[in-house]
DNA sequence: CAGTAGTGCGTATGGCATACGCAGAAGGGG
DNA sequence: CCCCTTCTGCGTATGCCATACGCACTACTG
């Protein structure tokens, strides 16, 4: 609501955007955006996203509750924040020439990667699209990955978005049985195979034969390795671009 | 932890299955699980998953918020709960002879409806894999659909991970939209061509040059067909599916 | 040396999930 | 037929949460 430059954005947004220079009147802040911003991050990270509350993010920073909201408009807005923190600056992108697919598919990795460090990332209520500073960056770089493909803009928008997707929803499953595992307690095949006997115990194989043949089958009762889980999806999303790619521009 | 089966599920999930047979012994009660279901999905419905306290939903059924308890263990049983009915049960399979690209399109646009009709579902803390009688009759009909593409079950699962996946961020991206315009007001197009202004007013188009040409044909500007918009990267999906099917079966 | 904008923060409000225990209801065993 | 066990609704209380408001104070600007 407060906006100075017309951008529409929160205060501490355009705080993230480095407008909003200091103005040097009163006393000096104690605190700064980024030192809150890490605390709830660390919080975040080592005690899982339930653990970061205003007052507590306070109490780590030996600051009062309430001093918070000096920097930060309200809860939301330190979300955007850590957010935009965790997923961090792009990696360097692939050298020029590099073919489209492999591009996207370091993107994905990359992406990937920097959530599978912060899991809590997935469990953050969304709001809307993120228009933080690294976000953008992050899309830049798929839309770069894009450039020799003769996709149009809109095309390039939902196959980045297609992308993005599956990335997110992969890590999805990934943080579902990090959580599983930190509330029951065990390993991942322990909680797989109980997973599997529950399923077994509930689901009648005469209403639900597809579902019973596949739990016969033994593949719901130990994890595959992520990396191959993710590597599958991921050939399939890649394939059925390259089907696109390739009609759009067959030479 | 309640586990009179060994499902080592909820009691209130185990009645959603069907199993604990009520006890003819104390008073009778006046509630029911179904009812407080009902209550709490009409809520979320009309005034959005914020609405839906313990209190809220009891006072909806003119009960003490206490009396849900009894019921219901704990709030996140009642979101499984929800979700298991909001989901509902899928329609009925496609004719039999269906080829998998068509019967797996269909339970995808019946998963999109689902979801748009109950876009709160999106906004629902998850905690794990779903265990509900609605979800594994979804996953059974999905599991169906692959039935004569020669994959093996373990791929029949990642191609259902991936399609649920691909309807759940695509009907996140309606979610988010939906939230801006209930926020900040307006028609889908002012939101998007707002949006779009912000972008362009802080995205530098020397840092960010693919992006800043994505701003400047206009596609962001206003929002596509949905519809077309779902289609376009389920034809990318089933299009990256297909590619290994037709390699599993040549013929 | 005022005035003023910005600071930290104590206090208060209203919401939330939920533990606990009591009073009463209903069926079952003697 | 009656008591006892079991289950019900629910009032009360606890502790957490985000956050509005206002007060005391600070450091720069004119």
């Amino acid at each position: 609501m407060s906006d100075s430059d017309g951008t529409g954005l929160s205060a501490s947004l355009e705080a993230a955007w480095g407008l909003r220079e200091r103005p040097g009147k009163g006393p000096r802040p104690g605190l700064s955006l980024e030192r809150i911003v890490d605390a709830a991050v660390g919080l975040a990270a080592a005690e899982g996203l339930g653990a970061v509350s205003m007052g507590r993010v306070a109490k780590e920073l030996g600051a009062s509750t309430m001093s918070l909201y000096r920097y930060v408009g309200a809860k939301d807005e330190l979300y955007v924040l850590m957010l935009d923190r965790a997923i961090g600056a792009p990696p360097p992108p692939p050298a020029p020439g590099t073919g489209w697919r492999e591009a996207l598919a370091a993107w994905a990795w990359q992406q990937r990667d920097a959530l599978r460090r912060n899991l809590w990332m997935l469990r953050v209520p969304v709001s809307g699209p993120p228009i933080t500073p690294n976000s953008v960056a992050w899309w830049e770089r798929g839309m770069v990955a894009l450039d020799g493909t003769g996709l149009d803009e809109g095309a390039k928008i939902s196959v980045i978005l297609l992308v993005s997707g599956y990335v997110r929803s992969e890590a999805g499953l990934m943080a579902d049985l990090d959580a599983a595992i930190r509330a029951t307690g065990g390993t991942p095949q322990q909680v797989m195979s109980r997973h599997a006997r529950t399923l077994r115990r509930l689901a009648d194989p005469d209403r639900y034969p597809a579902v019973a043949r596949m739990l016969a089958s033994g593949v719901m009762d130990e994890p595959d390795d992520p990396d191959f889980e993710f590597t599958f999806g991921l050939d399939r999303v890649l394939d059925g671009i390259q089907v696109l790619v390739d009609r759009v521009t067959p030479g």
